[in-house]
RNA sequence: GCCCGGGUGGUGGAAUCGGUAGACACAGCGGACUCAAAAUCCGCCAGCACGAGAGUGCUAUACGAGUUCGAGUCUCGUCCCGGGUACCA
């Protein structure tokens, strides 16, 4: 122990602790003293530890933002401590439609309020005390930003990833632009709750289907929480099953004309019409008693024959006046017959061709083989026009499967095919494989592997976000902004609305839109579209490190040197989307060379929500916790450590203003505990041992993110440390001191000064705790008679069971229930013994 | 419907290689200090029954079975709550 200042300091009162006197203290001294600001290029140890940026709205900072800002604060300032250059930095996700519709509500221009609330942001956070190094904000907003947006662009153009295609998406009406299948939730839009109808547009798509397999197998590389990886895995959907052709009969042979009647057979010299279907399940192929087309299918003219022509072509036109929603909530099934026959290549039988709208174009080959017996929906169909339903599968256990006409049977395990030629018998597995070879040997099927992914739809029809970087020419076609004319700069635009003309804002201003061609010179037209949201966060954590740099999107070295992004902390509403696009356009950049790695986040953690009196906070139940005033009457530590300890980090929990008391009593006790603190006296080796057990179970507990019991275990060695009226050692709170400041650095920073230290408490390493202290001598072991805890006995922790028996034999509690004669003993040294009689 | 989580005192939550259920905190009750209050400090605080009392017994981790010497923890079934997804063949 050196303490170079006289202790306690001479006239600090006990009890004076002023959290908002404090906290403006050592804020102004951080930013002085540069604190916060790491030496990237040469600082020992990167630790990259990285947050979620915030879109910053109008209502200021969320609480469930500084709950998530704070849980990775504590691990960033943990890591500190233990000896890394931590690297923390902070920007905004600006650009994008609630900006927009925001600023269309109040009728200001979002370039105007976006840095206004950016400068609240700012204000807010820094009032939390976040290790933020505001050197290397940024904001997606920013033109020094954006062009390089526009880049990423330009290198997935490059490399064939970006194409445009006509596409029916989803339209929000009240929005007025095109929503990604993602942005749709319920049928409806993920923003306004407004109802999504369907239109077609020319879009930009990414090739994100080219990375599926990648992406998915790459998952078992990282450090993620399994939810969050079973969430990508699901939304990547693979499924592995075949394509399987089967030949349409000759439509003359059911013309039922003259000409058929005449006796012309299938044998006509036509070349035969094959419809391809996918399917997981090819061990039912016996099964199949129908095929079924998407209406959007190409072969629905072509084999609908002339009596079933106006029926089918009225089924048609319906489903495609349909919306999307309608199309894919609506469960009731509906089809019609084509008149049309197509051979089972299992069974050699006619089967009957259908159109419905339950198959989608979009999915594997827009055909399936229906097998009513084995699939819920085909079964329903079935039911509906009255088709054979045949079983194909049979369970284990004979005659407990239930009658096939009632329900479709969909077990696996243990099943084996029946009614399939000479693939009776098999096991699903065998069935499926034997099928497929023996298909595949007359080029009647192929394996195939689909996945539910679909291509990222980047184009929006809007104006706040970045201009595609790409220009139309009469000559030369599509032709991508060359890169050193980045970037595209955002025009102004009085009006910004946009309207239901399907065309961005954009186009309205011709000064804008008309350009030179990059290629020939000639007059040009620039893309009016602007790119999604998703795409300005798919690469921001690359950009952070090297933000200042004008001449590249991001430097080579430091790129090196930083990242991957070794701990990053958000909300498990972006475990699917963003995520998947910042691994999507990193894997691209990869690729391209530009980067070494292709994962951008070693571990990933998702934290849970915070709600308030159990119910989910919003405006309109008035329950919204406003950050700023907890944190003017408690202070931030106090709100930081009430946040963290009210429930696990990555399940959140419940606000209650009353528990924040318990943390301002907690910092209360810890600052009259340091100004009590005595420098003599005996060690009481009960309190050191709960200092020992403490540094180990915070520092255990900590990089768990297990916050609330690290706190908790803080709390008791508190109470141990101060019980009754005694006055803690120097060398007792000390420890604390370090132990408290992740999670209330003011307060820590203030009392290690106190304490007599110079320089900050972020760069005292973390204490350490002696093993040899942990162990306590003797140890209070649970008895139990048949089961049931009867007692406890205090022996030696290296007890024997002989001597444990007869120390548990020797307590009345525990003797007046050992009635006979003792069978059996268990006995976990140091735990528990069991008398078993 | 399917896929993930989760159901523990008045409340938020501890405890999972199966081993004394309820740590820590909030609220509440009682006490010390005070003229009084606040603050602070000390004690009590799952339910039921018996007992004057110290205490003793029984029941308890959504519900029902099971495995085990022993289950909040593992297995099977059921019911609720939260989140995601939606005819993906």
């Amino acid at each position: 122990m050196t303490d170079p200042v006289p202790f306690p300091p001479a006239g600090d009162q006990p009890g004076g602790y002023d959290p908002a006197a404090v906290e403006e203290k050592w804020q102004a001294r951080w930013r002085a003293e540069g604190t916060n600001a790491p030496d990237l290029e040469h600082g020992a140890r990167p630790y990259y530890a990285l947050m979620m940026f915030p879109y910053p709205s109008a209502e200021g900072l969320h609480v469930g933002n500084l709950f998530a800002f704070t849980g990775n604060d504590i691990h960033g300032r943990f890591q500190r401590l233990q000896g890394h250059t931590v690297f923390e930095p902070f920007g905004f996700d600006a650009f994008g439609i609630h900006s927009e519709n925001y600023a269309i509500k109040v009728g200001i221009h979002p370039g105007e309020l976006i840095p206004r609330n950016i400068d609240n942001f700012r204000r807010q956070v820094q009032r939390t005390g976040l290790m933020v190094d505001w050197r290397h904000e940024l904001s997606t907003t920013d033109p020094s930003y954006y062009k390089w947006t526009q880049w990423v662009f330009l290198q997935l153009y490059k490399r064939g990833l970006a194409y445009k295609k006509k596409a029916a998406v989803n339209w929000c009406p009240f929005d007025k632009t095109v929503l990604a299948n993602e942005q749709v939730v319920g049928g409806a839009c993920e923003r306004c709750g407004t109802v999504v109808e369907q239109r077609f547009l020319e879009q930009w798509f990414f090739r994100i289907t080219d990375y599926a397999g990648r992406l998915l197998a790459n998952l078992d590389t990282l450090d993620w929480s399994d939810t969050t990886k079973t969430a990508q895995r699901n939304w990547i959907g693979k499924s592995e099953g075949a394509e399987i052709a089967f030949v349409v009969q000759d439509v003359m042979e059911f013309a039922g004309s003259a000409t058929a009647t005449a006796g012309l057979s299938g044998e006509v010299a036509v070349t035969p019409t094959e419809i391809r279907v996918f399917t997981t399940r090819a061990d039912t192929i016996f099964g199949a008693t129908y095929l079924v087309l998407a209406p959007e299918h190409p072969l629905v003219d072509s084999i609908t024959t002339d009596e079933q022509r106006d029926e089918v072509q009225d089924y048609v036109a319906g489903a495609a006046r349909q919306d999307l929603v309608t199309r894919k909530t609506t469960r009731d099934k509906t089809g019609v017959f084509t008149g049309a026959y197509a051979t089972n290549p299992g069974t050699g039988m006619p089967i009957p061709i259908w159109i419905a709208d339950y198959v989608l174009m979009e999915y594997g080959t827009g055909a399936i083989m229906a097998v009513p017996g084995h699939d819920e929906r085909d079964h329903e169909f079935a039911k509906i026009y009255d088709l054979p339903i045949v079983r194909v599968v049979a369970g284990a256990t004979p005659g407990a499967d239930g009658r096939i006409e009632d329900a479709a049977f969909t077990d696996v395990d243990g099943c084996r095919l029946v009614n399939s030629g000479r693939f009776n018998g098999l096991s699903i597995s065998e069935g499926k494989a034997a099928i497929v070879t023996e298909l595949a040997s007359h080029k009647a099927a192929i394996p195939v592997v689909n996945y539910r992914l679909h291509d990222w739809c980047i184009s929006r029809q809007r104006y706040w976000g970045p201009p595609i970087p790409i220009v139309y020419c009469d000559a030369c076609g599509v032709v991508p902004v060359p890169e050193d004319q980045l970037p595209v700069v955002l025009p102004e635009l009085e009006d910004f609305r946009p309207d239901d003309s399907g065309v961005s804002p954009l186009a309205r201003s011709e000064a804008w839109y008309h350009t030179a061609c990059p290629s020939c010179g000639k007059p040009a037209r620039r893309e009016t579209d602007v790119s999604d949201t998703f795409l300005d966060s798919a690469w921001y954590f690359l950009r952070y490190p090297s933000s200042d740099r004008d001449d590249v999107p991001f430097d080579a070295a430091l790129t090196k040197r930083w990242l991957p992004v070794h701990s990053y902390i958000g909300g498990n509403e972006h475990a699917v989307l963003h995520l998947l696009y910042s691994r999507f356009v990193t894997m691209v950049l990869h690729d391209a060379g530009f980067i070494e790695f292709e994962e951008p986040f070693t571990r990933f953690r998702a934290h849970g929500m915070i709600v308030r009196d159990g119910a989910k906070m919003s405006k309109s139940k008035g329950n919204v916790v406003n950050p700023d005033d907890y944190i003017s009457e408690w202070g931030a530590d106090a709100f930081r450590t009430y946040l963290m300890f009210l429930g696990p980090y990555e399940e959140g929990g419940d606000f209650r203003d009353k528990g924040i008391s318990g943390a301002k009593r907690f910092l209360d006790r810890l600052w009259r505990s340091v100004h009590d603190a005595r420098r003599d006296g005996d060690v009481d080796v009960e309190v050191r041992r709960k200092l020992h057990q403490t540094i180990r179970k915070v520092g255990e507990d900590i990089p768990k993110l297990s916050y609330n019991t690290a706190i908790a275990a803080m709390m008791e060695y508190m109470n141990s440390m101060r019980s009754g009226e005694r006055k803690p050692r120097v060398d007792e709170v000390r420890p604390l001191v370090q132990l408290v400041s992740p999670f209330a650095p003011h307060i820590a920073e203030e009392l290690w000064s106190i304490l007599g230290n110079e320089v900050s408490v972020f760069d005292s390493g973390w204490p350490t705790y002696d093993p040899a202290l942990l162990v306590e001598s003797t140890v209070t072991m649970a008895v139990q008679v048949n089961g049931k805890t009867r007692g406890t006995i205090v022996v030696a922790k290296d007890v024997t069971q002989d001597d444990a028996v007869a120390a548990a034999m020797a307590e009345p509690g525990v003797a007046k229930f050992v009635t006979g004669a003792v069978k059996k003993v268990i006995f976990v040294p140091g735990r528990m013994l069991n008398l078993v009689i």
